[in-house]
DNA sequence: CTCATATATTGACACACATCGATATGTAAG
DNA sequence: CTTACATATCGATGTGTGTCAATATATGAG
């Protein structure tokens, strides 16, 4: 894990609003293109970056690609956090 | 608390640096700038960052500044990182 | 095969920001 | 008052990045 890269990939509002969508369970590309203000390929480049970041893995089913938090780097990126306190 | 201004304020590797300095205790800018690579001038600014984003307080003491992590932030940041998981 | 839909990639552009040198401000010592 | 030191601010500059339109790729339906 490689906290800068991560840090780096949540520093943008969008990104933010997708990581809260992702909270609530897996979500596709296009349910998350709907609660954007955004248009498709700037939503693609950012799941790209929160992807590189391992903080959101894909998952490719037929047309669809679906979106879902990556708990093993938020674990990590949480034991930093709390290492401050 | 804005996530969003704290994120950004942590996007930059100077800048962790500096937050993992303070970890062991509140610093003096001169002593930060000894452990950063980079001018007076820059740390300066970095320092005023993380200030605005109240993850560091300042307190001056004649000449000197001493920064030091503002818990209370970063406790709140914690509690939403923890939300994630 | 053809068409529609879902997502990714590319290229361009504007704006944000990290960095530095120069300078200003503030404080203590002599 | 003058000088030295610590820190802040300013202006300029190069690099990074969020955004979009256009296009490409991939998949499924008919």
């Amino acid at each position: 894990m490689d906290k800068l890269d991560i840090v780096k990939a949540l520093a943008d509002s969008n990104r933010l609003l997708i990581i809260e969508e992702l909270k609530t369970g897996e979500k596709c590309a296009c349910e998350l293109l709907e609660k954007l203000d955004c248009n498709q390929s700037t939503l693609s480049h950012h799941m790209k970056q929160l992807c590189e970041a391992n903080i959101v893995e894909a998952r490719k089913d037929g047309k669809w690609t679906h979106y879902k938090l990556k708990m093993n780097t938020i674990e990590e990126f949480k034991a930093y956090v709390c290492s401050l306190s």
